[in-house]
DNA sequence: ATCTCCTATGCGACTTGTCTACTAGTCTCG
DNA sequence: CGAGACTAGTAGACAAGTCGCATAGGAGAT
């Protein structure tokens, strides 16, 4: 249902082709979602079927054939819907939480290094995330002020998330 | 996957029957993981099956039968090699901040409206931690202490997102 | 000439997660 | 006595997401 919305929200900025798209999913929009290719070809034709976008088959002068995907006014709208309909909550998800909630049978290295090992993996995250942002050029309209937010906002959870890791690793010497 | 861990490392504490383990995932587990009947009641099937877990019918007294599930010993070895084995890092997934990239064709009362929404979830979410802490006891062993660590990620986490949201509602006028 | 990598698309099988509805007993409140 | 809430489990359909495999053209390297 979401991936749809983003893909729409994609075929917005600029007509695609699944490939284009799964980029995009792997770059840009990685911080906060992600995709499959498989998936991505199945709902581009579901939303083909829908009416929400038009398909066209690019010959390539240097490559495959691309489906470049087009978005249509019903798709435009539907967009629209989407982005002023009610939020819904989505269920935390948290597989390191899970695991620091059960480690109580692990003895002090166990558990020191289970911290350590997830905040490697966050230093590395938000140093992904700066990269980014210091390669990107600052905004120019409102559409890039917002994306700009948007990765604002992981490099916040992803401070908060080493604060507390620190704070806690004294904790639980 | 990751279910059949959680489940485990709730059998791990008690015997439990599958409504039992409901509960915990709609309340003390509700902050990093959450489950459906249906899904409990099949991966508890497959821990059986896998040999992990142990089921016993219990008459119910005053209530109907209970399936009560016991973690075997392969179960806790299972559960403990978890504990230690390499992190895979799950992909970020977050509606909202899909919502908020491509909301550039908002206008700035429907935008206001969005992060206001947002906003009041994410209070809402921040006073629950913080009614559980409340009511929690202080920590008499390491596991209590476990318990109340990935709370206090759950709250770190939510004051990041306020202040974020504080942030760029001022930013984003 | 072959090998490997990159672009590009797709299928099929599988796992995970969600939703709806059904059965069935107990307890409480009005 | 009946309505509704709580306990307890089951069945079936479906949506979402993952993994591996196949295909196919072009580019560059060995």
């Amino acid at each position: 249902m979401i991936l749809a919305r983003i893909i729409l929200g994609l075929l917005d900025l600029a007509p695609m082709s699944g490939y284009d798209l799964k980029r995009h999913f792997d770059t840009t929009i990685n911080h906060f979602w992600s995709a499959d290719r498989a998936q991505i070809y199945r709902t581009l034709a579901r939303l083909v079927d829908d009416g929400l976008a038009t398909v066209e088959t690019v010959a390539g002068a240097k490559a495959p054939d691309r489906h470049e995907h087009r978005i249509t006014e019903r798709g435009r709208a539907a967009l629209r819907e989407w982005l002023t309909s009610e939020l819904d909550r989505q269920p935390e998800r948290d597989a390191f939480l899970a695991r620091l909630f059960f480690a109580g049978s692990l003895d002090d290295a166990e558990l020191a290094g289970l911290l350590a090992r997830h905040r490697a993996a966050a230093r590395e995250q938000l140093d992904a995330l700066e990269a980014i942002r210091a390669s990107t050029p600052p905004p120019a309209d409102r559409r890039a002020r917002l994306r700009i937010t948007t990765l604002n906002c992981g490099l916040a959870r992803a401070r908060a998330e080493l604060d507390w890791l620190d704070e806690i690793t004294e904790e639980l010497t």
